[in-house]
RNA sequence: CGGGGCGUGGCUCAGCCUGGUAGAGCGCCACGUUCGGGACGUGGAGGUCGGAGGUUCGAAUCCUCUCGCCCCGACCA
């Protein structure tokens, strides 16, 4: 008899986001700190798992870690027009410290592109210091008037890149690689998480950006998650920082930038593709534990035996499995299977009384939940059958929400079909309209041009809005 | 920041309307029996009722202010 920690999905889809979130131990919201959470340990070795793969990739693609303060001086971030405009609204300033007031106000960065752009402009003198590739690490504030845990918070983790190069070619391609070499990437290898790739739109783009590109995954309400992004900051901040260099012909240039990030809202992303009534469902490749054994005894016999039987077992798994025995003796396995459940470890291994003399295990698959996903093995050829199952997980996984999200995408040719398909997931339509025509659907619908992908059909077609022809296809809907 | 809801043991909540000094379930602790899909019995611990001020002989309850959370909007990774 299961108890309702969760509410289902089709209750209350926002209230069974939070149920996942306090229930699977990742994090606690901090009522103290408006609109921070404290990352709890799970939740915190998710994002460690997320840090290292990503971390790999950024560096395969040749960057390096750097790190940069906290405080940016007031008057940076308003060196760029439009990035003052965007980012005004949602800075903390810190106006006194020492027990004085500062002369200039600092701001706790929101993002580092001013800070960051100061000191290009002191490194960079000539075309042999290009490209520059950095990367840090680091959290950052913006103060937002409503949160969610992961998704949307004051205080968020990031990973932030910030690269300058000599011709804006140079930094095309460089945003470009990031969006499909390492987020796109990891986004469908690692979280099994399907993503467009695509070009965000006048209306969308990052504040100071030329051109932003993102990569946005659908959730299990049929919204739109904006899972990173990559923006080609063109000469703005090149200018507003004077960054420059001298060529080969001994001219004097501005450099051409990039930045891009991804953040811990990727964990609410996680969450949200794949979990299911009974809790958190997490990839293996993602998974702080992939494997948990749980014994079974009714005495010290039995335990004697089950635990020497598991110590077998498992022997050979340091370093191959990332792996916890629940050797609690308090509580009933009963209570541990729909724990682990809950908790989204991957995969399951029972082993009682009868498995040791039969020489089998149970396993159960956390992407079938219940008794259905539960199998009874042999103990011969366990870990390479685990190994095997993860990778089946992590492919299923994917499947499943490339899955749902082509069950819940639609073309759609006019207005009315819009509202409607919004309603349940991804409208793609021909688009020709203009910046005041895409704010005029949102006002009215509350939906917005998620992205333009870059893998367009290149057919021709209507404006599902202005009715002239284009062959420009976007997708609509509603985000988070 | 607007509109609505809500803050009472760790959690979920009752009590508030009609003021009289705090309860339930779950969890927790001890012991015993249990243990292959959320075990049970017995005993026990635990709350200045979000905070401040006010009204009153007396406030969880009434009034004012404040802080925080949740939901719906506007703004956003």
């Amino acid at each position: 008899m299961p108890k309702d920690v969760i509410t289902t999905r089709a209750k209350d889809y926002n209230q069974w986001y939070l149920d996942i979130v306090r229930e699977a131990d990742l994090a606690e919201v901090a009522e103290v700190v408006r609109g921070c959470i404290v990352f709890k340990a799970t939740g915190y070795a998710v994002w460690e798992m997320m840090q290292r793969e990503l971390d790999d990739r950024i560096k395969e693609t040749g960057h390096q870690n750097v790190y940069f303060p906290l405080l940016i001086p007031k008057s940076f971030i308003m060196k760029e027009a439009e990035h003052v405009e965007g980012f005004a609204p949602e800075v903390a300033e810190v106006t006194r410290a020492g027990g004085e007031e500062l002369a200039e106000p600092y701001v706790i960065r929101p993002t580092s592109e001013t800070i960051i752009g100061y000191f290009y402009s002191k490194w960079i003198r000539s075309y042999r210091d290009l490209p520059l590739l950095y990367n840090q690490w680091c959290n950052v504030m913006r103060w937002e008037m409503r949160t969610r845990p992961f998704l949307r918070t004051s205080e968020f983790l990031w990973s932030e890149g910030h690269t300058a190069h000599a011709t804006e070619a140079d930094a095309e391609a460089e945003t470009l690689k990031i969006l499909y070499d390492v987020y796109a990437d990891f986004a469908e290898q690692v979280m099994a998480m399907p993503v467009i790739r695509g070009l965000k739109t006048e209306n969308e783009k990052f504040p100071g950006a030329l051109r932003s590109y993102c990569i946005e995954a659908m959730m299990q309400d049929g919204r739109a998650l904006q899972a990173g992004t990559s923006h080609n900051l063109g000469q703005n901040f090149a200018h507003a920082f004077d960054i420059t260099f001298t060529d080969q012909n001994n001219t004097v240039q501005h450099v051409w930038t990039t930045s891009w990030g991804v953040s811990t809202r990727l964990i609410g992303a996680l969450i949200m593709t794949h979990s299911d009534d009974e809790g958190l469902v997490l990839p293996p490749r993602l998974a702080p534990t992939q494997v948990v054994v749980v014994p079974i005894y009714k005495n010290d016999t039995e335990r004697e035996k089950v635990l020497a039987t598991v110590a077998t077992i498992t022997a050979g798994w340091k370093g191959t499995l990332r792996f916890k025995v629940d050797n609690r003796d308090n509580l009933s396995p009963g209570f541990k299977y729909n724990e682990w459940e809950m908790k989204g470890v991957p995969v399951r291994i029972e082993v009682g009384p009868k498995d040791v003399e039969k020489g089998s295990v149970a396993i159960a698959r956390r992407d079938v939940p219940g008794r259905e996903g539960k199998s009874f093995v042999p103990q011969e050829g366990l870990t390479a059958r685990i190994l095997a199952l993860l990778e089946e997980i992590q492919q299923g996984l994917f499947a499943r929400a490339l899955r749902f999200r082509e069950e819940h995408t639609a073309d759609v040719s006019s207005y009315d079909e819009l509202k409607a398909q919004i309603e349940r997931g991804f409208a793609r339509a021909y688009w020709a309209g203009s910046t005041d025509d895409e704010k005029r659907i949102q006002d009215e619908t509350r939906a917005t041009i998620r992205c333009i992908p870059l893998d367009q059909a290149g057919t021709a077609g209507i404006c599902v809005y202005t009715g002239k022809e284009t062959t420009q296809q976007v997708i609509f809907a509603r985000a988070y």
